[in-house]
DNA sequence: GGCTATCTGCACAGTATGACTACGTTTGAT
DNA sequence: ATCAAACGTAGTCATACTGTGCAGATAGCC
C-alpha cells in the first residue's frame, strides 16, 4: 500500500519521460531491468499506477473553456443525476461531496456561449435545484501527482530500518562498481 | 486543431489499452503502422495528447480523502498566494476562477484528520481570507476525456467532405481486402 | 493537367521485451 | 544459531516492436 524510494523515483521517472521503456528505466535508476520490471508489476497490481493512457488536453481538442458547477440535488433524486450527468460528455468528472448532498462537477465547452448550452444540458434535469458555476481563468497548477508521490515515498524512508530497498542515499545497495 | 474520426479512435484505443505499440494499434485500426505513427506525431506536437505519464492513484499511494476547497483571497496576494499553494504536495490542481478572485483546488489527504493539517497549511498564509472545504464522498465519474474525445471526432465528421479519412462509416478507405 | 497531402506496403537494422535461471543478501521466525 | 521467504542482480534466450526510408496509389485542390 505504499511506496519505497525506488518506488518514488521510479514513478518520477516516468511521469516526465514517460517514452523510456524498462531498460532505460533501469539504467537511469541504476538498478537491473528485472527490478524496474517487478516493481512496475507490482505498482500496478496495487492499483498505484492505474494505467498509462494517453493524457489528452480539451483546449487542444477544441474545449478551451473549464469550469466547475456545485449541483444541489433534490432528495432522492442522486442517483438519477449521476446517470444523466455521465451521459454529458462534457461532464469531466463528478464528484459528491458534504454540504447538503451536493456534487461538484468539471465542465468543459468550447467557448463562453457554448458553456451555457452545456450548463442547460447539465441542469436541465429535474433532480437538480440549483446549480453555481464558476468558469476558470487560469491554471497556475495543473492536475500534478509528483510532489506527492516524492512525499509518499520521503514518508516511507521514514521506516527505513525495515527496507533497505528504501535507500534514502540512493547508493547504499548497489554492491558492485 | 481538431480531430478526425481516425484519431479519435486511436485515442480511445491508447486510452483503453495504454500497452499496446504503435503496430498492435495499426492492426486494430485497420490502417498501416506508418499511419498510426504518423498520427501520433501530429496529435503529440498538436498537443492534443500530452503525454503518456502514469496515472497514480492517491487514495493507493495512502491519501484516500480527497477535497475541494475555495478559497478568497485578498486583492493583489493572487501570485504569493499561487506561489505558496504550489509548495504543497497535497495541493493536486489549483484554479483561478470567477467570482471575486476566487480561486479552487483540489486536496487530498491521509485521513479526516490529516486533511484538518493539509488545511491549515494551505490557508496559514497571509494572502488568504476565508477558505470553504467540501470533502468529496463519492466520485461517480472519475476524470474522462474519452466521451469528449468521441464527441470532437463526430464533430468533425460533419466537415467530412473535406476529409476523407474522417470515415464515418469507419470502412470507407480500406481498399484492400 | 499538375500539385500536394495522405495512406499503403515493404524493407532494414537496432533494440526492447517477457520469461527464465542461478545466486547472494536481508529480514524475520523458529 | 539456523532456516525459509522475499528481494535484487546478472545473465541468457527467442520473439517482437521501433524508427526510418522508400516507391506507388489515391483523393482533393488550383
Amino acid at each position: 500500500m505504499s511506496i519505497d524510494g525506488l518506488d518514488g523515483r521510479l514513478i518520477v521517472l516516468l511521469a516526465r519521460e514517460p517514452r523510456i521503456g524498462v531498460l532505460e528505466a533501469s539504467r537511469r535508476l541504476g538498478v537491473a531491468r528485472g527490478t524496474v520490471q517487478a516493481r512496475l508489476d507490482r505498482l500496478q497490481s496495487n492499483g498505484v499506477i492505474r494505467g498509462f493512457g494517453p493524457a489528452v488536453d480539451p483546449a487542444a481538442l477544441g474545449y478551451p473553456v473549464t469550469a466547475f458547477a456545485t449541483l444541489e440535488i433534490k432528495q432522492g433524486q442522486g442517483s438519477d443525476v449521476r446517470a444523466h450527468l455521465a451521459t454529458v460528455p462534457e461532464v469531466l468528472e463528478l464528484h459528491t461531496t458534504t454540504g447538503q448532498g451536493d456534487m461538484l462537477c468539471r465542465l468543459v465547452a468550447r467557448s463562453n456561449a457554448d458553456l451555457q448550452r452545456v450548463i442547460d444540458r447539465v441542469v436541465g434535469f429535474e433532480g437538480i435545484v440549483r446549480a453555481a458555476t464558476a468558469i476558470v481563468m487560469e491554471n497556475p497548477v495543473p492536475l500534478r501527482i509528483i510532489p506527492l508521490v516524492e512525499q509518499a515515498a520521503e514518508d516511507s524512508a521514514g521506516d527505513a530500518a525495515r527496507d533497505s530497498a528504501g535507500n534514502p542515499a540512493g547508493e547504499g545497495f548497489v554492491r558492485k562498481g
